[in-house]
RNA sequence: GCGCCCGUAGCUCAGUCGGAUAGAGCACCAGAUUCCUAAUCUGGGGGUCAGAGGUUCGAAUCCUCUCGGGCGCGCCA
């Protein structure tokens, strides 16, 4: 409805040439708000404040220029100007009612924008390790990312949404060794465990499964003699030393074969996962696929035309230090294997290279350091700074009974996401993964996301959901129709304090969407569905809706069809059920 | 030491390119149903927006500094 006041004002000011010729630079639906008071009507526009400096006139006689020159619009009431110089708008019961009708006439489409072309946006989220399963951590990020990626889709951009699999380099060895060992046990084999291995008892289970045909487990003294010591500061060259071995015993395809069906294992195990949370991505791609494709050679080549590379100590480096990173950073080592950065930056590259000219990156905070290094590849690579957008992800604390729950992957004690969805449910897990901004830690209290009860913001929602469908059930029970036609024509009957402020509440719908959107802010959308549900308890206990009076009854079904509709579609991006019944 | 994020009610948090009297839930207190689900509703008390300067018609919001908390600073991944 924003849109209605702002053409009002954009035609006002084109019939007053000094005033437009100073707002040029001004986008005039960004001078429009939603009051706050009702009191100050529904709309209001800070126009003549914001041009009152360079028209250098007083915003109070700008906004009675303004005033003057708005035409008649019958979806206005009233305009005044108050306080400092805003312009407050007064819409007509018409404009509302107008409103609901979009919203049912539009169904699963109200609150989504026409398609737009640009730009492609390519979001790439949770990203974890796949060497082991996923953690609560990780759903908040897979929670984030699926709702600001129905979020921008509603808002009508184009979204392809992608997990990389770190599924090269030395942490995939460390993988494969665990599980080799836990192999070798399962078949009497005890070889010391390494202190950086992967301890869970998901890693036993692999070992149970894999296929091993043709490889014969050898004698405890043929693993383990002539390896360092098994301590921490050794940790490291342990570890090594084992995957070296595995490969002597049963050559680097026997390594590869436990290798790759472990990390495909865990890999499948996280698709499944997130599937079952709802998270769905439309391509899971390969680190090893970039090597493969010889995708970082082209990506350094490319780094290496420009100029952007140098040899120092045996290594080449990346001068990051010229895109304001704190020291150059290293993409060969003088070993001549390619840096984590180096996979990176051309991950990055490739991105880019295949037609999406913005790139989301949701990333947990303990990885905001490498943001600077990898801008500054993309943009020593000849593509805007911009281009790469990342989102961090904050801490994630689980409280039970009022006490931390300790978590930690490597002791094997930790608490994993499908736990938690086991717990509280998927829609309580996805509905609190998003209620906080994404920049605050988030304190997840599992007492009360598994309660149902009225402290629980979810069910608050949903209920208000389930009462509705409750109504035309009932509606249903006493052989009444509703009249949806008649509903409309006899909108004029609803003039109840609950039912103007419900009117008010659901055309906000759409600009919630966008403002989420826009800023990456699902919690804006929480907050709305929370107002709106709030609106339609109250007016579910100031009003009944099943009276003998046809033209109320069918008017007042006709508000309440379009809340559910609305609550429905709110959920539907969040990734939350809408129940019939509860 | 340097960099990034954060600091708003007793607790957990919203607060929209800067906008009118800073909001919500929980907790606490007092009420509401012969009626469509009480998983609901109504009312109440509760604030030095960490602190100090600055920018301007106007600052929780932007800038600087200080204090406090989290995270990151490898030829690891």
């Amino acid at each position: 409805m924003k849109h209605i006041v702002a053409e009002l004002i954009q035609n006002a000011l084109s019939s007053l040439p000094e005033l437009s010729a100073t707002a040029a630079d001004l986008a005039i639906e960004s001078t429009v708000e939603r009051t706050r008071d009702a009191s100050h009507g529904d709309f209001a526009s800070n126009i003549a404040m914001r041009l009152a400096k360079p028209a250098r006139k007083s915003p109070r006689d700008i906004a009675g220029s303004i005033v003057a020159a708005l035409g008649e619009n019958p979806a206005v009431d009233k305009v005044d100007i108050a306080g400092p110089g805003f312009i407050n708008f007064y819409l007509s019961p018409a404009a509302f009612h107008a409103e609901l009708e979009t919203i049912l006439t539009a169904g699963e489409r109200y609150g989504r924008q026409a398609p737009k072309a640009h730009p492609r946006i390519l979001l790439e989220f949770v990203s974890a390790n796949p060497t082991g399963p996923l953690h609560v951590g990780h759903g908040r990020g897979a929670s984030y990312g699926a709702t600001v990626g129905n979020l921008l889709e509603a808002a009508g951009y184009h979204v392809h949404r992608e997990y990389y699999v770190n599924d090269a380099g030395r942490q995939m060895d460390i993988l494969g060794a665990s599980v080799w060992l836990r192999w070798l046990e399962a078949h009497g084999v005890e070889v010391d465990f390494p202190r950086g291995g992967y301890r869970g008892e998901y890693i036993r289970e692999i070992a149970a499964v894999i296929d091993t045909s043709g490889i014969e487990p050898p004698a405890a003294s043929a693993v383990s003699h002539g390896l360092p010591e098994n301590t921490d500061e050794n940790s490291d060259a342990y570890v090594d030393a084992l995957v070296g071995r595995c490969k002597e015993l049963h050559g680097e395809d026997g390594f590869d074969r436990i290798r790759q069906q472990a990390l495909e294992s865990i890999r499948d195990e996280i698709r499944d996962d997130l599937e079952a949370f709802g998270v769905h991505f439309d391509e899971w791609f390969s680190e090893q696929s970039l090597t493969k494709s010889s995708r970082v050679d082209d990506a350094l080549a490319v780094l290496e035309e420009r100029g952007m590379l140098y040899e120092k100590d045996g290594a080449t480096w990346f001068p990051s230090t010229q895109f304001g990173d704190d020291k150059d950073r290293v993409v060969v080592r003088d070993n001549g294997v390619k840096t984590y950065f180096a996979s990176d930056i051309a991950y990055h590259f490739d991105k880019r290279e295949r037609g999406y000219d913005h790139l989301i990156d949701i990333l947990g905070a303990d990885h905001h350091g490498y943001v600077t290094r990898v801008r500054a590849g993309l943009t020593a690579m000849g593509y805007e700074a911009g281009d790469l957008e990342v989102q961090f992800i904050q801490f994630v604390t689980l409280y039970r009974s009022g006490e931390r729950v300790q978590m930690g992957t490597r002791s094997g004690q930790f608490d994993t996401l499908r736990q938690l969805r086991e717990e509280v449910g998927n829609d309580a897990a996805r509905f609190y993964y998003v209620m906080r901004s994404n920049d605050q830690h988030l304190d997840f209290d599992l007492d009360v996301a598994k309660s149902q009860s009225s402290d629980n913001p979810v069910y608050y929602i949903q209920y208000a959901h389930a009462r509705v469908a409750s109504v035309f059930r009932q509606l249903d029970e006493k052989s009444l129709q509703w009249d949806e036609a008649n509903g409309r024509s006899q909108l004029g009957l609803l003039c109840e304090p609950q039912e103007k402020s419900l009117m008010s509440t659901l055309s906000r719908y759409p600009e919630v969407v966008e403002l989420a959107a826009n800023n990456r802010a699902p919690q804006h959308l929480v907050h709305y569905l929370r107002d709106l549900a709030n609106d339609f308890h109250t007016y579910y206990n100031a009003h009944a809706f099943i009276v003998d009076d046809a033209a109320v009854r069918d008017a007042r079904l006709y508000l309440i069809a379009a809340t559910r509709n609305v609550i429905a579609n709110g959920l539907g991006i969040l990734g939350v059920s809408a129940p019939e019944k509860m």
